[in-house]
DNA sequence: CACAAACTTGCACAGTGTGCAATGTTTACT
DNA sequence: AGTAAACATTGCACACTGTGCAAGTTTGTG
């Protein structure tokens, strides 16, 4: 990897590092873009050129399901629901998170809505990716379906994580066998 | 009802049109909370006593379910889907929508990434109250379910609506009937 | 009518986010 | 190694957002 990739995502994770530091310290709403910059040691112009807004620099980056994972998805004729848990576990195990971080996080993000809004937004960037894959798989005409199942998952998927943030003994592939136990538990519910 | 309320609701409403009318005219982007202040014969600060900012004054509120409509769902023992999609239906006839006003939203929040936010905002809103009202039917234990439920029924609504808006024949209360079939779909696809 | 509550407005101000141009740093290529 | 292109950082200026406050106006009530 490039010099210039290596600093540029370590630039953006010490921003990150920062943010979230800054924001239990003070409060997210009495932090600045500027108190952020220098507590990163940059100037608060290129932390714009990092992200758009202090929210962001909370959140980091959306969870993406990318085009190598499509392929076995599309075609696979194991059972939907564990197809789905499996391929949105699977992109949380490739950048693996740190359950202190995300809890100082999760701490920061509770207490203010602007940043549940853009958490929400990420999610549904993620539920947009699946939603693609799943109307591959299911077909065009069940486009709608496709989303609203996506949409479904994706929440699944939030809540697993929560629950396995919270407990300190449940590993990461925990995470897949919770999302298809709501699916199915959803399933039940409809019936 | 007071003129004092008569006269705030008119308000809201004539920014709200306002505010429409000039992101047609200029682009959601291109346009300041002074045009619309302007538009609409306030001052700008008058306009941050109604919204909190542009977005919101497109959108106006959120569906909001009362706890009036909450009795009957939660003691009902029809089918589930049924059940939800007669109150989320309910709630769109209350407060009727304007096919062409709802069209010419929808232009401007398809252009728009910020307006999608706060739309998002609102669904998910309206999916808290619905979340509520599940618990209290499916009981506490399946507090996640509920939440997952309302979630994926809240989306439904969405794409229902915009099903109808598009279809000049549909009267409103196709809408409940085609929030049903959709769950049932979603339904038959995770069996 | 008189008074309180609510609404509107102007003003000042802190903060957000972007375009631009200058300056430095890294990469690719010879 | 040398060079040019690509990219990164920064300061500066600027338009816009959103809020607190205080002064003035309108509305509801006894």
């Amino acid at each position: 990897m490039n010099l210039r990739e290596r600093r540029r995502r370590q630039t953006a994770r010490d921003i990150q590092t920062a943010a979230v530091t800054v924001a239990l310290r003070k409060g997210f709403d009495q932090m600045t873009t500027e108190a952020i910059a220098h507590e990163a040691g940059i100037s608060t112009r290129t932390f714009f050129n990092y992200y758009n807004n202090k929210q962001a620099a909370i959140l980091g980056a959306a969870v993406r399901i990318d085009v190598e994972a499509a392929g076995w998805f599309t075609c696979s004729d194991g059972a939907l629901i564990d197809d789905i848990a499996k391929l949105l576990g699977q992109r949380l195990q490739d950048d693996p998170l740190e359950r202190a971080v995300l809890r100082k996080i999760m701490a920061v993000v509770d207490a203010n809505p602007s940043l549940q809004d853009l958490f929400r937004k990420k999610v549904h960037e993620t539920s947009l990716s699946l939603a693609t894959l799943l109307e591959v798989r299911l077909g065009g005409e069940r486009a709608i379906e496709s989303r609203l199942l996506a949409e479904l998952a994706t929440h699944a998927l939030t809540e697993a994580v929560v629950i396995w943030a919270a407990d300190e003994d449940s590993a990461l592939d925990e995470i897949s066998v919770l999302v298809a136990a709501k699916l199915r538990s959803v399933r039940e519910i409809l019936s």
